[in-house]
DNA sequence: TCCTTAGTAATAAAAATTATCCATAAGGAA
DNA sequence: TTCCTTATGGATAATTTTTATTACTAAGGA
């Protein structure tokens, strides 16, 4: 259960009822794309325009809020920022599957971005393939 | 030099000038967006409809001679499929840098992918940071 | 060279995103 | 708690991006 208010105010920004319905329904999801943010605080809660949730998907991905996961063939999703991680996206289903890094599964990214003299800010790792679920 | 020719036959696609024209600006820019194209082959080349770019960029990706490179905060970006490699996308300069992977700077997503029962068919790594060029 | 069929241009339509502007609510001050 | 200031939301228009339609045209094989 994330302290959505809290959240918001450690990024500077209001605890706005709205606001807190698009992290509820982006929690409860994991990876959702705007379309179906809209769709499901419709649904669920009172009616927000399509507009504020786009202003506010932009803004807080600003913040530092959110983030935005680009991915092939479809629109982006997005996510509350959580430790480093990547993601195994299902080509079938469409799911967005975390997976953190261990020692045993570490990406020497650091070492790339060395070697081109380039100063590396954010990872981003998709993995695209078949999840458990959709093999069966 | 590519033959644009040959490639669009190896993958079932007739070999006209408008594709032609298109994977030149692509191979000229490594990496370009969808609009930026359009530009470039508007003032160098013949005006093509845009819409003609549109359908050849969708089909090219779907035949497997173009690939899609999603970025965080902008419009994607196309390039034409080579060996596996990853991107350094600047922040700055919105630049796309291949880096190959060899054996010292291996990611072990293969790995990754086991330890999920994931069958991996495509990896997509994007270090955002900013580049050499723009760091002094 | 001729034919068949897929591809293109032009344009309309649809979908996605952003801007505008007035009403409203958040949050700090008193 | 009430009041004030200002950021934010709702409604909607405008813009941008992407897709669909259709008549004409060119690619490539016979
Ligand atoms: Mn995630
Ligand atoms: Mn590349
Ligand atoms: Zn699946
Ligand atoms: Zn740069």
């Amino acid at each position: 259960m994330i302290d959505y208010a809290l959240l918001l105010k450690e990024h500077q920004l209001k605890a706005t009822f709205q606001r807190m319905q698009i992290l509820e329904v982006i929690e409860k999801y994991g990876h959702i794309a705007i379309e179906a943010i809209y769709e499901e605080v419709s649904r669920i809660h009172s009616s927000l325009s399509l507009a504020t949730i786009y202003k506010n998907i932009v803004l807080m991905t600003q913040k530092g809020v959110l983030t935005e996961i680009p991915i092939i063939g479809e629109k982006s999703k997005y996510e509350i920022i959580k430790d480093e991680h990547i993601h195994l996206i299902c080509t079938e289903c469409g799911t967005v599957i975390d997976k953190m890094l261990d020692d045993d599964t570490a990406i020497d990214t650091e070492k790339v971005a060395k070697t081109s003299s380039f100063s590396l800010e954010h990872r981003q790792v998709n993995l695209y393939g078949t999840c458990d679920h959709c093999q069966s």
